[in-house]
DNA sequence: AGCACGCCGACT
DNA sequence: GTCGGCGTGCTC
């Protein structure tokens, strides 16, 4: 008999070996193989009685690692599935798919994790000294039982939590595989449902088999609690089920309300501070069916549930939910997927859909669930554009800007001031030859930082002196030009002495625990100016803000990227969901040019929805997804005119009836971290054509002579086409 | 991706 | 004379 397996190289094949007679071996079991003259972990694809590799070439299994399957033949055809649609390697799509732990051979069974819970004495809610523990004490009251990773990313230390083991305040309980579907399931504290959430409950609890729900809620209107309710019926029917988030949208408060919902459910979680050990825990117990639900950023997708009976996918349209390097998946596409092909419910929960999601909703393909009542306030936030031609601006804030900030901190609000920049100014500039401050390594200007004295590269992090005079005519003319937060935060500290500011972005924020400090302080009603990135307009919530300004709109109307406006949109969108949570209507205000630009004037009078569907009308005269299929290989590499030439010669040698292919174009940063960047657009009508070439390309490109000089990627419907 | 093989420059 | 640079080719 012969073994085909799948190897972690990067090749779009698989091997065979020969399988002993005295050993026994299933698909989807890891074995040992000789490769070359290395030992590698592999996995075994199929089983066959013949091989079509010459007998002299077969080698034979060396060791056979699992007894029974680590992989079942259902999540061996999804991944195959993966690899397939996104045209990566299958080994290599195996091996991501794996915690860590399974990559290297581990036994899958060789770890147990103890979850900290609050002992007798410990609910009884001691008075300690130490502030610490007692913080510790009332974070588990909160979660019911949280691990040590969980606790350390609060801010808790081993130290803290063997003080309380000492004081026998709190146990360690180790998860054993509950059977939590014979038990009867504690439902805590359920509030009642407004009409539109028990519209969108009762028609997800009549779909038993596949379907996919858009839910498409305005901030503050109640979608976690209809995922919350749609849940209960899949658990109670001992299903398990999934429920993935953005990066940032894992936090503790999250979680809890789940845990104290289902109080009695075990809720694993998912995401990338676990330990291998905890991974591999976390794997095994989705895959033994000893929990129930898994909250997860993306990688939980490959999850290889027992019994799944649904996923909920929420804020569906955020950006990390496509993975940007090796197997560049969308954890929100292949959630679809798996869904369709085990036949069970999906949500898709947003407040501001992807264009691609709306448009499958618009067609029927899914089915829409509107929420539009927000539970805090009646009122609609306001809009304000602020145009800005011919502004006497400051800091980049104009005088319009500038007195509604003023008037807001007057009537004690809070006001938060949105800047995608960070550092004091993006560039230096010669005022006398026109010299900029470039990267040496990347087609980039260099951010000035003030505060460190130095010059940044942000793209690939390089750091240098601030010169005394212009390199190039000796001038002493040398201006920061353009505006970033620092410069925005000294500016705002002028002009506003008394007031305390807070500024969030990544410098600010570099220190671990440092953002969780400063959401902390903004959110005790310290800081009264909040100045931030986008860091700042994911996800938190904070009670007191009633004026959001955006200064840099313009760049999102007219970039090259023709995603730019969606996301401008969906963060305008998201922000001013932050705006007028203290119970009063809040206010937007914009900053622009282009105050007369249709997409922003239909956003800011009929809202996300009218402008998504203005929006979808444009791609559609464009013809770009969701009205056609992209795909773009990118290639890099020192020699500029070797990726030039590779990419050139795969045009003509690929010829393909249905197929736009543009390009060679420079990436967006032709040199990043001293290599050259080209890549290839690649666009088809029907995804069929689009596939069916690229599986062409992909035999093509892995035979060419270039292509191991050379570092190229294929991404399927990228994110970031520039 | 690794790793070996192989063919040309500057060193004990 | 050899150590080692990285171009080329292969892995069941």
């Amino acid at each position: 008999m012969f073994a085909e397996v799948a190897i972690k190289v990067p090749l779009f094949r698989t091997f065979d070996y020969r399988i002993a007679d005295n050993c026994t071996v299933q698909v989807g079991c890891r074995v040992t193989v000789p490769f070359g003259n290395r030992k590698l972990v592999a996995i075994v694809m199929a089983i066959k009685s013949t091989s079509e590799v010459p007998a002299n070439k077969l080698k034979s299994l060396t060791e056979v690692l699992d007894d029974s399957p680590i992989l079942s033949t259902i999540h061996l055809k999804f991944l195959r599935f993966c690899a397939q649609y996104y045209a990566h390697p299958i080994g290599e799509t195996l091996f991501t798919a794996l915690p860590a732990a399974l990559r290297d051979g581990a036994h899958p069974d060789k770890t147990t994790i103890a979850n900290y819970v609050l002992s007798e004495a410990g609910k009884l809610q001691p008075k300690l000294r130490a502030k610490k523990q007692m913080a510790l004490l009332a974070q588990l009251g909160k979660s019911g039982e949280s691990s040590l990773t969980e606790l350390k990313a609060l801010g808790f230390s081993k130290q803290q939590i063997n003080a309380l083991l000492d004081k026998q305040l709190i146990t360690e309980q180790i998860k054993h595989d509950t059977q939590w579907q014979n038990q009867a399931i504690t439902i805590a504290n359920k509030p009642r449902l407004n009409e539109e959430q028990a519209t969108a409950c009762s028609a997800i609890n009549q779909q038993h088999n596949y379907r996919c729900f858009l839910l498409e809620g305005i901030t503050g209107s109640g979608k976690t609690e209809v995922y919350l309710q749609s849940l209960e019926r899949i658990v109670q029917s001992g299903k398990q089920a999934l429920i993935l988030v953005p990066e940032i949208g894992l936090t503790p408060q999250t979680v809890n309300r789940f845990r104290r919902r289902f109080a009695n459910l075990a809720i694993d979680l998912w995401h990338s501070n676990l330990t291998d050990n905890e991974r591999l825990h976390t794997w095994r117990r989705a895959e033994q069916g000893s929990c129930a639900l898994v909250i997860g950023t993306r990688s939980s997708v490959f999850l290889p549930f027992k019994s799944l009976g649904m996923i909920i996918v929420d804020e569906e349209h955020d950006g990390s939910f496509k993975q940007q390097e090796g197997l560049r998946y969308h954890a929100r596409d292949l959630a679809a997927y798996r869904c369709a092909s085990i036949n069970i419910p999906l949500i898709l929960g947003t407040a501001t859909p992807a264009l691609e999601t709306l448009n499958k909703a618009i067609t029927g393909k899914y089915q829409l669930l509107t929420l539009s009542q927000r539970a805090q306030t009646t009122t609609d936030n306001q809009f304000l554009l602020v145009d800005m031609k011919g502004q006497k601006e400051q800091a980049g804030l104009a005088p319009t800007t500038l007195q509604h900030i003023a008037a807001t901190l007057k009537r004690t609000k809070q006001v938060m001031v949105f800047l995608n920049r960070r550092g004091y100014a993006p560039t230096l500039l010669c005022h006398e030859c026109g010299w900029l401050s470039q990267c040496k390594h990347c087609s980039a200007s260099t951010t000035y930082h003030k505060a460190m004295g130095r010059l940044v590269c942000h793209h690939c992090s390089e750091q240098s002196f601030v010169p005394p005079q212009c390199p190039d005519c000796g001038s002493t003319q040398i201006m920061p030009t353009g505006i970033g937060t620092e410069q925005l935060e000294g500016f705002l500290t002028e002009c506003f002495a008394e007031t305390p500011i807070s500024r969030i972005d990544r410098d600010t924020t570099r220190r671990k625990g440092a953002l969780e400090d400063a959401l902390d302080e903004i959110n005790q009603g310290g800081a009264r100016i909040l100045i931030g990135t986008q860091m700042l307009a994911k996800g938190h919530h904070f009670a007191d803000v009633s004026l959001v300004v955006i200064l840099d709109v313009d760049s999102g109307l007219y970039s090259s990227d023709f995603r730019a406006t969606e996301h401008m949109a969906q963060l305008i969108t998201q922000v001013a969901g932050r705006a007028g949570r203290s119970g009063e209507a809040g206010k937007v205000l914009l900053q622009t040019h282009f105050p007369e630009h249709p997409l922003l004037q239909d956003l800011v009078n009929n809202g996300y929805q009218d402008f998504a569907r203005f929006a979808l009308k444009e791609r559609e005269e464009a013809l770009l997804p969701p009205y056609s299929h992209l795909a773009i290989l990118r290639a890099q590499a020192t020699n500029a005119k070797q990726v030039f030439d590779f990419l050139s010669d795969l045009v003509p040698a690929t010829p393909y009836c249905g197929i736009q292919l543009l390009g060679p174009i420079p990436a967006p940063m032709e040199r990043l971290a001293g290599k050259y960047r080209y890549q290839l657009h690649i666009q088809a009508s029907e995804r069929m054509i689009l596939h069916n070439y690229i599986r062409q390309l992909m035999q093509y490109v892995s035979e060419h002579k270039l292509a191991n000089r050379v570092r190229w990627s294929i991404d399927i419907d990228p994110m970031d086409t520039y």
